[in-house]
DNA sequence: ACCGGGCCCTAATTCACATTAACTACCGGC
DNA sequence: GCCGGTAGTTAATGTGAATTAGGGCCCGGT
């Protein structure tokens, strides 16, 4: 048999008795159907459907038309292992807003991270998509400013900026949850808040910090002691306790000293610190949230595998927090980004607000309760 | 600022003074780049460099007739909340190997929920995809039908047959499964063997039977009783067990009679019969496997939902039993799709060696045992 | 000189589709 | 009968890259 090849518009233009372009109008629906007679129209989908055509999106997407395909890229892993419980919820957002907008969702994951090579396939594989949601924390600054420079419209789940331009994306709110969790402490009396956070330099961890600022500043009270603990994703499980517990069991004797009742963690990205505060704390006599309430601004890390020296660090409590909308924000990615592609607009953003958790880590200050 | 348009390889022609087909020699590497001279070669990379030129493989595969998309079609949602965990191998499965031999991944979410079909509106969407991995077990047969007669490659996850047609599948090897689990209970001494199976009559429930009657032959012993039990997934949770119990319990009692010393359980997609079995049998006075060694065909059936009439119907003993393995038909499925691409062949299909798993439901007839 | 034959390179074509200007009937108004 | 409008269709063009047939050019052999 021969290799049959695959029909095209030129082949039902031949069986409908009509031109390639009007089988195009009839094909391609909306616009073009309005000025196409109704007899016109039904033989072509009929010979459509006898001919099993289906559109060439190479082609399409070479003139600059829809696909009617939204494209997922993610720096990592689409389905990682390890952290599949983190990014389930962003996939199913994503994937459930997809569907219900009447589109595909293209999975690109031919695509190597790393340094990209110009030769090889590269970024620009991405076009065969209308657009594309963007996933991950590792970004490639040279790879996102190599979209914009093509004016491929494209959305980050997750606050990003590169200077000089204006990205588009979709963040949770931190700054507000956690302005949130600095007045509801304030309200139940504490005044002498101090605040962890990791020593890195993201966009996250700064909204938080400026955040706390805020409530702070909300609230009438003066500023509050920040501090920022080493805890850069480099070190090996093995270590985080050791690194950690030292500093850790050195602020909390002066935040003790000064007086200080309430504390808020920014939980970075996969750290421990809250583990090991715990059981600093714990050693040093110190009740949570009896002698001093712990909030948590965001969710502490899973644990990376179920047993080993990274279980031991993983906390069981049901610290008073805030958590991450992740389905939420898929959902929203996608939204903005189909917007983008009707209007064709400037870059613009999005903020979801976090879920406050109740948890049972904060109370009213000693000196009030006792 | 104009809006900057990428650059192609015409620009690149033009920078580097040649033309653009000797560009797309040098681009495409392989074959070509033999014939270019190192001076022009070189030329061109530095050109490319310089204009930040990359691919455009929207033109690459009009032009090539491969658009290096995979398709994965579920007939059921493809992130379903409830039966997350039977999917997800199947798709961590799929997605690795289609990124490791360079292709992308489209998920055909677009379709309208309920019970899914492939043609729509008369058109075929998985064909924007070179192929297609199709998952589910509501099944359109009218929709294959279609799919073989348009000649579009597609390969299922499970075994499918089609009356008049081969179709390309690759299937968990459960005969051959079953038939070692018969051969190393008669290993064990057993000597009079009873098998369970739903009454449905699907591929899979068949090839089990087939490889019970087969190990039963091969050691040589007479045949075996086998019962079918009505577990179609119709009947509400609720209903199940009292559906079950009565007719398990004159079975446990008929078997006890004619010294049945071992049992093989077919346990069918959906059904709560090994838990059932297991409170029969304990109601009974008969234990496990000091009584009855028992070995289930495949995994008993996760709960729906984590609590209420369902969550009592789950086993929590290591049954003797073996699992699917479920990312290697994943990974199965993408190869041998591949394979019918490039070759163009006729259908196939590819048997996955089942995993068993040693449990502590098997042990000696009790009356070796005795 | 002329021819033959590699070696590099180019012009032209092809792929499937979208878009648009133009064209053809057809019809009503005057 | 002419003008002008409109609905329906078509021919032509553009999109970026791959492929192929062939065309210069140089060099060695005769």
């Amino acid at each position: 048999m021969s290799p049959r090849r695959r029909a095209t518009q030129v082949d039902i233009a031949r069986a409908a008795g009509v031109s390639q372009a009007t089988v195009s109008l009839v094909i391609s629906g909306g616009h073009g159907s309005e000025q196409v007679a109704e007899h016109t129209r039904t033989a072509v989908l009929d010979a459509a459907t006898r001919l099993g055509y289906s559109v060439n999106t190479a082609a399409r997407s070479l003139k600059g038309g829809r696909n009617h395909i939204l494209g997922l890229y993610t720096f990592e892993s689409v389905f990682p292992t390890d952290q599949r419980d983190f990014y389930y919820p962003f996939l199913l957002g994503v994937e459930r807003a997809t569907a219900e907008v009447g589109y595909d969702l293209l999975l690109f994951s031919s695509v190597t991270p790393g340094p990209r090579r110009i030769y090889s396939d590269g970024i620009n594989r991405l076009k065969v998509a209308d657009g594309c949601v963007l996933l991950g924390r590792q970004v490639d600054h040279a790879d996102i400013a190599e979209l914009v420079r093509d004016d491929f419209p494209f959305v980050f789940v997750g606050r990003r900026e590169l200077p000089g331009t204006e990205l588009s994306y979709v963040a949770p709110d931190y700054g507000t949850a956690t302005r949130d969790l600095v007045l509801r402490l304030t309200g139940l009396g504490h005044r002498r808040l101090a605040y962890l956070r990791p020593d890195d330099d993201q966009e996250p961890t700064r909204d938080r910090e400026a955040g706390f600022r805020a409530g702070v500043a909300d609230a009438g009270l003066p500023d509050q002691p920040v501090h920022a603990l080493p805890v850069g994703s480099s070190p090996p499980v093995e270590q985080v306790f050791d690194l950690l517990s030292e500093p850790l069991t050195t602020l909390l004797a002066t935040w003790r000293a000064d007086g200080v009742t309430a504390l808020l963690v920014d939980p970075g990205e996969n750290d421990r610190t809250i583990a090991v505060l715990e059981q600093v704390a714990t050693r040093a006599g110190v009740r949570i949230p009896g002698d001093l309430s712990v909030v948590v601004l965001g969710e502490p890390s899973p644990p990376l595998s179920a047993r080993g020296a990274d279980a031991a660090l993983v906390s069981t409590r049901d610290w008073s927090r805030f958590t991450l909308p992740r389905e939420g924000l898929g959902r929203a990615a996608v939204h903005l980004l189909l917007d983008l592609l009707d209007d064709g607009g400037p870059a613009r953003q999005l903020t979801v607000p976090c879920v406050p958790v109740e948890g049972d880590t904060v109370g009213p200050p000693a000196s009030v309760a006792g």
